[in-house]
DNA sequence: TTAGATAGTGTCTTATCGCCACTTATGCGT
DNA sequence: ACGCATAAGTGGCGATAAGACACTATCTAA
């Protein structure tokens, strides 16, 4: 217990073994899909889990950024919306000893980062309702479904989901984004009146060009990002 | 980045300074309290902060255990609410290096550690409301706001604070101590629709004895700890 | 010009919430 | 013993919000 102020040695504490982990998801195809990693090194080689790894001492200033980086390394962009959602710890979840990991759950449109994925083997969309957490590394079913509940919550009574989309949007993407997170449908004049109600979205004068009635264009309000955001993707 | 699977050296990893800490709070004289413990060591020495500490690798099974059995030590008995607010990590929160905290915050009735806690001179309760920031150590003075924030969401939408009353307790002993945590008043009639809409309280049968009309005493019912539970200290 | 398709609105009904007065049940003072 | 002060608990009204669903609006394609 001798503790000298100024050289910090770690065996002097009983530390566990620290990472940071992220459930990104995106919605592609009318599907929630979360990005999973091969493993490439022990434990759990071959198996897929949650993209995350060791916090660089110099490089990452807190825990958020930290995530931040292993997500652009693996999707080439930054996630429009991140945010922490627990933290896992015990003595047997990893089989190497004590070990705790900080999980952030994120959303990105899927267009936006499809390229760089389909270019590596070793990262993959995957669909949530598909998944068997036994097949995952470590704790990592577990923790994407408590992810799940969490967006699910945001989907009712948020627009946090409509970072998943590209930045501009109609109303009607909107709620069909929602419906497939939370597994039903939802009324449309309720949910149009919520997200009114709400004001976080702008209308940017734009419409779309289709079959049918053009629908009107929104964008997120910046003020809307009052949960910490990460980077304006936007012009 | 050898990795040999069976002998593992924390020195192969990049790993924070890990440590588990926790906002234990009650009422008392109509006031919010935080408990705080006085540091003995650096850094921070003399300084106020929350009750916390390192992992016990033999001892801790897992996170939500270790910040149990800090607190145990600190006011002798467990806690009968405890849930994860969030984690903290950075390279500058600790003047040693990049550390992580994990923080819990909880709940307990103040008759039940009152001796225990008076029995020494470096545990106190504090009145939130009196804290300052700058005063205390770490970035504790921010995580307690963020407790705070977090229990007036719970007095809102649940029975949460229940867990800072005596195990059984009237209406109207609820309901101030919701108005404690939120600081402004509730309508007694929407509060009890609201709580008994939940359905989450037990009648006993037995009521208070003093002058005015007599009031039901009810408990917490056992399956409205859905959140995990720690310890029934209930007959 | 019209049918089909999709966007967006009007409005009735139903549930919920804030409000406040009223009733109920006790202790206590005289 | 009686009524008054005190505190618990209820009734009920009006405002607000939520669900349901039919209706209108505006485009493309043939």
């Amino acid at each position: 217990m001798a503790k000298s102020p100024a050289p910090y040695n770690i065996h002097d504490y009983d530390v566990p073994l620290t990472t940071v982990d992220s459930v990104l998801f995106t919605v592609h195809d009318e599907k929630l899909k979360v990005l999973l990693v091969q493993r490439g090194n022990a434990p759990f080689a071959g198996k897929w889990g949650l993209p995350g790894g060791f916090i660089e001492q110099g490089t990452d200033v807190d825990l958020e950024m930290c995530a931040i980086r292993k997500l652009k390394e693996k999707t080439g962009i930054a996630p429009p919306y991140i945010e922490q959602l627990l933290s896992q710890g015990g003595a047997s979840r990893d089989p190497r000893g004590w070990s705790v990991t900080i999980v952030f759950y994120a959303l990105v449109a899927h267009v936006n980062c499809e390229p760089h994925i389909d270019s590596v083997t070793d990262v993959q969309w995957r669909e949530v309702s598909a998944l068997s957490a036994k097949d995952l590394a470590f704790d990592h079913g577990q923790i994407i479904q408590l992810a799940h509940e969490r967006l699910q919550q945001k989907a009712l009574y948020s627009i946090v989901p409509a970072y998943a989309l590209p930045n501009e949007f109609t109303f009607t993407e909107l709620q069909a984004l929602h419906e497939v997170i939370i597994g039903t449908t939802l009324e449309k004049k309720s949910f149009r009146r919520r997200i009114e109600k709400a004001e976080l979205l702008i209308d940017t004068g734009k419409s779309t060009v289709a079959r049918g009635r053009p629908a009107k264009l929104y964008k997120v309000k910046p003020e809307g990002r009052a949960y910490r955001f990460v980077r304006n993707l936007e012009s």
